[in-house]
DNA sequence: TTTAATGTACCGACCGGACGGTACAGTAAT
DNA sequence: ATTACTGTACCGTCCGGTCGGTACATTAAA
């Protein structure tokens, strides 16, 4: 892995066909040329597709994870309301065009089993920390509904303005950060 | 369509088989072994695949539409309360152990385009009518949290326990029943 | 009243193309 | 010598869709 700048193009290009074109675009293929990598180097880094499925929620993943991180040097205050950094993890996720976790789609498309590992992840936040602290209910509904935004973005079936979604955003926010009733 | 139960059996059998196994299995020599009809006879009923797809998604907005109905008979003084009754249709549709929703699913592996006729229908039934009355922050969160709580079953993401969501839809119910904040 | 024609619903073998994956010889940097 | 590829040719399977037929019921002319 000297040049591993392949490995990023190759995991880019098979997230922008996915967000441009759907799942079932998605061939090894298609994900070659796009990435400008010949079909033997992508076969050399991920030997079958889920391999690479596998490598993009990895990808996905690690990436929330370092969001968190980010998060929680950018707002010190807000450290340790888990409920208010996800929240600004979905927010910030919002403002890139095509949401990274595209990667889901894919999987879910080609092979439901390969979910499984981001299913885990969101059960070890969403119950270790966000609930732990307060009102399960309130944060419950909070976490869903951001969520439900989402993958309202995900499944390209938004009908938000651009507008909504912000106020949204922020009004969630808010909510996490406080402690009004719902 | 003078008899046209092949037609639903065919309907019935292609959303059986997104739901236990994949949208990716949904071959039409699957969906027409497991409903019964041989291949032509599900060509004949459904000349493209794209079509058996606009079917499914057509059939699974009905279904809504009929739940919506039966739900205001059952509950008169509810009638013009459309939030409440939106989580009424949550909570019945995850009653039943798949939701009937996945052929969402299986437009969006195959073709993301045949999923606008479902986002439009979402449009309107949100903005016309359950955000019209009142409070649009309060309507929206609680709109998109039972949104985010179906997902996460269609998605087979949801990492909640029966009881969690048993719980969270009835809070869910009483919010939008009631005028508490959030 | 027999007969011919028409339409509906369905069968299942088959075809062509796409796709995942293999194989392997060559190359260029480290 | 190893790593990280390129390029091309190829294979077998799967899948959407075609096509020629069948069975049967209804209608309509002779």
């Amino acid at each position: 892995m000297a040049r591993p700048d392949s490995r990023h193009a190759i995991l880019d290009a098979a997230e922008a066909i996915v967000g441009q074109s759907g799942a079932a675009r998605m061939t090894l293929d298609a994900v070659a040329k796009r990435s400008g990598v010949s079909k033997g180097g992508l076969i050399y880094h991920f030997p079958t597709k889920e391999a690479l499925l596998q490598a993009m929620i990895d990808r996905m993943m690690e990436r929330a994870d370092l969001m968190r991180e980010e998060i929680r040097k950018k707002f010190p205050d807000e450290r340790s309301n888990h409920l208010a950094v996800e929240m600004r993890v979905f927010q910030q996720g919002a403002e890139q065009k095509r949401p990274q976790s595209v990667a889901l789609l894919a999987a879910i498309a080609a092979n439901p089993d390969l979910t499984s590992g981001a299913r885990e992840e969101m059960s070890r936040h969403f119950n270790a920390h966000i609930v732990s602290g307060g009102d399960f209910h309130r944060s419950a509904i909070l976490f869903l509904a951001a969520l439900g935004m989402h993958f309202l973005d995900l499944l390209n079936l938004s009908f938000l303005t651009k507008e909504q979604k912000q106020e949204i955003q922020e009004e969630l926010l808010r909510l996490a950060t406080g402690n009004e009733g719902i």
